[in-house]
DNA sequence: CTAACTGCAAAAACTTTGCACTTTT
DNA sequence: AAAAGTGCAAAGTTTTTGCAGTTAG
């Protein structure tokens, strides 16, 4: 079974005992424990419409919403919009490529431990939660450039 | 002469040979160099109506699209809307206090210098801007509420 | 004087809300 | 059957755009 099918199939388990298991919600849920990369709510709205027409923005707001709530989605307000990651519910840095827009995880555990723990002592400050975005040109891209 | 003098001289400065200087425009600039906080468009635009009730918010984000474009002052995007750094206008760090909404910067040179080396080497990834946002509760409202 | 800027209104884009209808359980 | 969820339309926000009128240099 991949890491995708296990999520999704956490997920599922997770809310099934309190909330109700929609095909839309579940058709979401599956796209969101399957993506790679990290969805806006229009992209998962228009991945839904595939199998579901009658979707509608709204919905998938709703329910991000519910995911969030139950952190099992985290958030990441871009300037434009924002993306949601559903593997990785918890603040993560990540780098953000301006040409191919695409969103990936920097593994940084170390560094980020560090900074946070610099942040409490230097400044007195209770860190709760971060967002940490690199921009930049991808490996992908700086190659296909050359 | 103090340091918000100094920096609103040296917009000035900048602006003087190539843009026009209109008063809505030497208000805002004014204000952008004196504040210590990391005022919004709107709040900057209440602050400028007081001595030029006719300003329009168009005109606050033109002006501020114009200090952006030059490099004098740096765009905080947050999920509600944007804030604007007048006298570091250079990505850094930010505190952001949930509870009283305080944006502080977070002078981390060293740490944010090693954390951006890494992203470059571990991932090859070609860093030319960053936003590393931490939220959480400042030392003066831990204090007030005790 | 004229190129640049202002300010209004309209529009664009993302997100939220209200409510009637439908569906899960 | 009842509670919960969907989906439409309307509204709320922030930001952008177009354009006629005004003004700095």
């Amino acid at each position: 079974m991949t890491d995708s099918q296990n999520r999704f199939e956490q997920l599922i388990t997770r809310l099934r005992s309190r909330y109700r298991l929609t095909p839309q919600r579940v058709e979401l849920i599956r796209l969101i424990a399957a993506s790679e990369g990290h969805p806006s709510a229009h992209r998962l709205y228009d991945q839904i419409k595939v199998q579901f027409p009658t979707m509608s923005l709204a919905t998938v707001y709703k329910t991000l919403d519910l995911l969030k709530e139950l952190g099992e989605v985290l958030e990441i307000s871009l300037r434009d919009d924002s993306h949601y990651d559903g593997n990785k519910p918890y603040p993560h840095p990540h780098l953000i490529c301006m040409r191919c827009q695409q969103i990936t995880d920097g593994e940084l555990d170390k560094a980020v431990e560090g900074i946070l723990q610099e942040v409490e002592t230097s400044f007195g400050f209770r860190v709760l939660k971060h967002q940490l975005d690199f921009y930049g040109i991808c490996l992908d891209c700086q190659n296909k450039s050359e």
